[in-house]
DNA sequence: CGCCAACTTGACGTTTACGTAAACGTAAAC
DNA sequence: GTTTACGTTTACGTAAACGTCAAGTTGGCG
């Protein structure tokens, strides 16, 4: 591995800032725990588009903080279709007013969904809370220590 | 379709509750609007038993219950495998110490996984609130009613 | 009795989200 | 100069979660 920090940020005062940065395929698989294969899969489904040098992807900050949304989104069980309706969402012409009002109805509509899954959620961690709390006083009232591993 | 309020409920006191109702597989399937081959699929999986009249299925209120429960886990965005798992834990022989110890280390990390869900959808709502706001305020602006459709 | 509606079990098809392998280009490293 | 590392396209494979027949059974109704 050699560390290999491939910091391809020029030293320079005027440019190199975060927002200047740009990664290899490989850099962003790293760091967000996935493949290449991946990645490019996102491309061929219309989530990412990369500069091209070549053949080569090179990817912006702006393309990095995408991928994060994405995967962000995948967590909440969103599919890949849906995570680019909503990624077009933002990208939207915004100059027409029939235009902004379609985007304000689907932006409400996405949050409702949103605040279902929200409630979802506090019911599934409120469960599991009752759980837990429910199995450390049973330990407790056996007189276990619950952390130990034996 | 002759309404058919499922509201079968009956006045009387000592029986029939609500946790006596036995459903068919078509009424289940109707009620979470999924189809019978779904609820069959998850049997296949091992996430419902539900009691046999000779061939025919008959589900109980815990069935129901169960269904409901799995189908929350689905729009959560767990797969059917990490729901059986999650299932399961509630149905551990909770006797033994070291069961009860494993069942909470499970709980505990299952809520963190939760929790960090709630980050993702906070995040995520947060992000289409400002959406919203932001159009909203540029429809305000430009004196356009936000709800008419023309 | 015939018939329909609702149930059953296979078995194969489909979509999504990638994995995997082949075959190749390029560029630095030994 | 050739190995090594990383990149590329093309293409087929696969697991999950069902959909979609096909073919048979069962219970009630006129």
């Amino acid at each position: 591995m050699s560390a290999a920090a491939p910091s391809v940020v020029p030293a320079n005062s005027s440019a190199p800032r975060d927002t200047a940065r740009i990664y290899s395929i490989a850099e962003l698989a790293r760091e967000f725990g996935i493949t290449a294969r991946t990645i490019r899969f996102y491309e061929d489904e219309g989530l990412i588009k990369p500069r091209r040098q070549g053949l080569t992807r090179l990817y912006s900050a702006g393309d990095h903080t995408r991928l994060g949304w994405i995967l962000r989104g995948k967590r909440l069980g969103f599919s890949l279709a849906e995570i680019k309706e909503l990624l077009d969402l933002y990208h939207v012409d915004r100059t027409g007013n029939q235009q902004l009002r379609e985007l304000l109805r689907r932006s409400r509509l996405h949050i409702a969904e949103l605040e279902r899954r929200m409630r979802d959620l506090d019911a599934h961690i409120a469960e599991f809370r009752e759980v837990e709390t429910q199995v450390a006083a049973e330990l407790e009232a056996r007189g276990v220590d619950p952390e130990s591993d034996d």
